[in-house]
Order: C-alpha cells, then sequence, then structure tokens
DNA sequence: TGGGCGATTCGCT
DNA sequence: GCGAATCGCCCAC
C-alpha cells in the first residue's frame, strides 16, 4: 500500500473525500480502512470554518495535510484531515473505519466487544483510536498517523451528511459500497 | 461575563 | 424513537 503524502490532501475536499474511502489508516499501533467520511468547505453553512477563523478553527485555516481534531458535544473528540490549498478551510471528517488492528486495545478503549460498534461514528472512532485534542494539528503524513492509499479500486456511496441543521441536502458524505462497519447505512 | 448551542452517543421506552 | 449527559466555543450583552 502507498503512502499518503501531504500533497494528496492539496486538492479540492470533494475529490480528496472519495479517495479516503478504502484507504487505510493506522494511528498509534491500532486502525483499520476508511469507510466513511464527510467534506466541509469553508463556502458551506454547515462546516465550523464557515463564519471566518477562531482559535477552535485556526488549524482548517493551515495547510493541507494536517488534523483538526475538536470537541462534540462536550464528550466526544471528532478527528477531521485539512484539505485544499492552505486558506481555504476545508476539511473531511472521518466518521468510521472498518476496526482491522489492535482490536482488543480498541474494545477495551471502547467498553464493548462489538466490532462493528467500535469505530462506527466520529466520537466512537476517535475514542477506539485513542484520539483527542493533544494530536490537533499533527501532520497526517508522520507518526503516530498512518494513512496508506487503497490496494484496489473500491465502489463509493455518496448521501446527504448527518446530523446536521445547516445544508442538510448536500451529498457529501461518501462510504464504501455495501460495507457493515458505516455510522448509518447509505440507501 | 453569561447563556445558548452543537459535524454525538447511549440507555431506556 | 426520545431525551440526558456535558463542556468548550462563540457572540451578544
Amino acid at each position: 500500500m502507498a503512502m499518503i503524502r501531504r500533497n494528496f490532501f492539496a486538492r479540492s475536499v470533494h475529490a480528496v473525500a472519495p479517495d479516503l474511502i478504502g484507504a487505510w489508516f493506522g494511528f498509534d499501533g491500532v486502525g483499520g480502512r476508511i469507510v466513511e467520511v464527510e467534506a466541509y468547505h469553508h463556502t458551506d453553512p454547515a462546516a465550523h470554518s464557515f463564519g471566518g477563523q477562531t482559535a477552535r478553527n485556526a488549524i482548517m485555516f493551515g495547510p493541507p495535510g494536517f488534523a483538526y481534531v475538536y470537541r462534540s458535544y462536550g464528550i466526544h473528540w471528532c478527528v477531521n484531515f485539512v484539505c485544499e490549498p492552505k486558506g481555504s478551510a476545508s476539511a473531511v471528517l472521518i466518521r468510521a473505519i472498518e476496526p482491522m488492528a489492535g482490536l482488543a486495545k480498541m474494545s477495551r478503549r471502547r467498553g464493548t466487544k462489538d466490532v462493528r460498534l467500535l469505530c462506527a461514528g466520529p466520537g466512537r472512532l476517535c475514542e477506539a483510536l485513542g484520539i483527542t485534542h493533544a494530536h490537533n494539528g499533527l501532520a497526517l503524513d508522520a507518526p503516530p498517523f498512518e494513512l496508506r492509499r487503497p490496494t484496489e479500486p473500491v465502489e463509493v456511496a455518496v448521501g446527504p451528511r448527518i446530523g446536521l441543521t445547516k445544508a442538510v441536502d448536500q451529498p457529501w458524505r461518501y462510504g464504501l459500497k455495501g460495507s457493515r462497519f458505516v455510522s448509518k447505512p447509505f440507501r
């Protein structure tokens, strides 16, 4: 599997997002393949960067190829990959992976043995992988991140994003067709 | 400086 | 299917 380099992310977020489906996402010894992501662009009312740069979203306004981690509902962490040229403030939210490496460790962190629920959802994914605010701003092409291109072509499903109150109809959710490990089925 | 709110998850009905 | 948990961010006052 070919390593994903930083310039992989220096493209339209809508080009990067489907290309991430099927890619290997390793983090500090655990991981799996990406089966679900969502794209967020700075012109998108649902994006954190829509209202301009703030202390929280500053990483989104930096160069592509870095991790943007934020707190959701005061409880969960969610991880994004920053895309496009510096200043575009666009990113891909990683919503689910198919758990493949370090299942025991992920199960312990998550408190469940149900492999299907280990990483199905942005909050669950970060809990299983051990991703927190401490990893905000880290480069994606260096440890603890390990991203690799898919070994073979994949079929990508498309649908509306989840849990939003703004721009709900945009079909900017991408998934691995037929995967049991997505947070919600694609129809 | 305070109040409302959110790219969620889980448990109970 | 519904509501609680829980807290940092952000804007209005």
